[in-house]
DNA sequence: CTGAAAGCGCTTACAG
DNA sequence: CTGAAAGCGCTTACAG
């Protein structure tokens, strides 16, 4: 005896109704030549019973769960929000479910995630990989989401570019000297990110990079960053590789008792949430994740319809790279006092 | 035709092996009784070919899908990373996977959002509700996380208690006027740690709530919260109902040049990422989510185990109330100056 | 336009 | 200890 199911099954809106289970079946899905009159009672019926259909059965049947997986590096990672959200957006858009994996540690936690998943049955899955990791390919579909500097990409925000919005922002708040603040020297996005800024800087200006992780090894996590210092070297712009990194720039200055931003300008990456709320907020530079999940779940969509079997195959999207958009939120600089056009977030 | 699966199934292994199928699966689950070495060549075989099961199958036969859904009120909540992870990690853990479905806004999509996961299958599901929302049963066995004054609750955790923590820990740094400050005055949660904090109070301290729903209505998003005037009035702590208000708080008291912990204290809740990173770091409240997650998970699998139909039933678990840590990182206080001890966290 | 039938891969009660 | 068989609910090619 198998397990029954709560629900009525299309068997037993067929048998109620006098006709077969594949007359039910094609008028449900719409597929077959069902005349219309019947493809009514049928609807009806079935909303009737309230009628839901068996992932089970369907998915044993077509070979498809109409689940995608999504893997990430660290749930912890305070982008995370982002992502899964516009992740599970889009997926829901197209129809399909979303499994989560998190491949906290290791790359052997990511490929044992990635199993996991595919051994759940996954049509295809998003991951965003741990740095400097490269995706076999699993046993389905799967989009990859990084910086552009990684081959096998399926998508990715334009770190460089947004790189380059900041040194012209604070080119444009009259800085000349710039220190970029990173704490993952391994990082693609951080190093993408960080190159950014420097070709984008403007004659006269001069940049010197703080990579915390080094700092942190001999100091200690958590250690101050000594920024007031460098303010008394001359840099009255701190570029943040990360929102997190700014914030902890922003406070560490302003605890010296700098003020931000008549002082000095602090600038972040990817809006998180606290960058409208703390004061002064910060300027940062944002992905536009639901473009870039739209992307890549319906490319990976693409390739799963396409493919009659399941087969591991990086999908790769036309539009590669997604790009950034600045938000000023800190408008005037120690040179430049003079306001410019800000943006105020909600909270 | 049905679309065929790339790997090996069962009746594959069964046959290169000369047995049935009957004995390949009893062999592989350990259930029925299979001869010691057969088993052994079974598994050897299966591990070869590199055989996975079909959840599909399985699910149809069994009636279960080895998958639990979670519904967060919004992803974009910044504790949402340690929910997830937990509840991932606890599922897991159990066999599970686990479906992520966002009720993003209002009720209607809470319900949709549960409806949805309903459709996919899941064996049951983790329910964070919106405020004010009851559950009503859904197709499936359900755990809510709320607070211990949301009636139908699995578990939660004690926010009262950890408001007692906080009122403890400020009145041990010797103040006397306490500014709680809340951003949502339905919240049964903020609600909860605010009646906490009071009654904690010793006698002679005094208390006032400041609501920021309120004030952003009159006065817009974002706006300041005016508390460089409480520290005027007396204030000499800042008790935010969450990490992100303490942050707003500590960042506004910074700008208006109150330096913190010397001229006042600010607290928070949940011990969100940038509690250890802020300068000076948040005392704040925290919440076990392994805990919390692990209990809620293992009372919804028991369920599941139990019920031999998926019918809806609201879990309930022994263990109601998971109390909350303190952890002390602004050590000193204006009124007293002496050093405690303070845990450090990493970023 | 409608239906009978096969089969996706699995598990389980039952017979041997 | 092992196997033959039924059946979970669905979809689809095919026959009528």
């Amino acid at each position: 005896m198998a397990t029954s199911r709560p629900g009525p099954n299309l068997s037993r809106i067929a048998t109620s109704l006098g006709v077969s289970v594949a007359t039910v079946s094609n008028a449900l899905s719409g597929k077959g030549r069902v005349s219309g009159q019947l493809v009514e009672r049928i609807r009806e019926h079935a909303a009737e019973l309230g009628y839901v259909p068996s992932q089970a059965g369907r998915a044993l049947r077509t070979g498809r769960s109409g689940v995608l997986g999504l893997v990430l590096p660290d749930i912890a990672n305070p982008l995370f929000p982002k992502i899964a959200q516009a992740i599970e957006f889009a997926a829901s858009a197209a129809g399909y479910g979303v499994l989560i994996a998190d491949s906290r540690g290791d790359v052997a936690a990511q490929t044992e995630a990635i199993n996991r998943l595919v051994e759940r049955g996954v049509d295809g899955m998003v991951v965003i990989p741990r740095r400097a990791t490269r995706i076999s390919s699993a046993a389905c579909p799967v989009a990859v989401i990084d910086t552009p500097s990684t081959p096998g990409n399926t998508v990715a925000a334009d770190h460089w570019q947004g790189g380059r919005e900041i040194a012209g922002h604070l080119a444009g708040l009259g800085h000349r000297r710039i220190l970029i603040i990173g704490n993952n020297q391994e990082s693609n996005v951080q190093n993408d990110r960080a190159g950014g800024i420097r070709s984008g800087m403007r004659p006269g200006m001069h940049s010197e990079t703080l990579w915390i992780d080094r700092l942190e090894q001999e100091n200690g996590n958590g250690c101050p960053l000594g920024l007031a210092e460098k303010v008394g070297q001359g840099f009255t712009a701190f570029a943040a590789l990360s929102d997190l990194l700014a914030l902890r720039a922003l406070t560490e200055l302003q605890q010296a008792g700098i003020n931000i931003p008549t002082d000095v300008s602090v600038t972040g990456f990817d809006d998180l949430i606290w960058s409208p709320v703390v004061t002064p907020s910060l300027t940062t530079v944002r992905m536009d994740m639901d473009r870039i999940a739209g992307i890549a779940v319906s490319a990976l969509v693409d390739t799963i319809r396409t493919s009659s079997i399941r087969e591991g195959v990086l999908v790769t999207a036309e539009i590669e790279r997604v790009a950034m958009q600045l938000i000023v939120r800190q408008s005037s600089g120690p040179a430049n006092p003079a306001p410019r056009t800000s943006e105020k977030e909600n909270m």
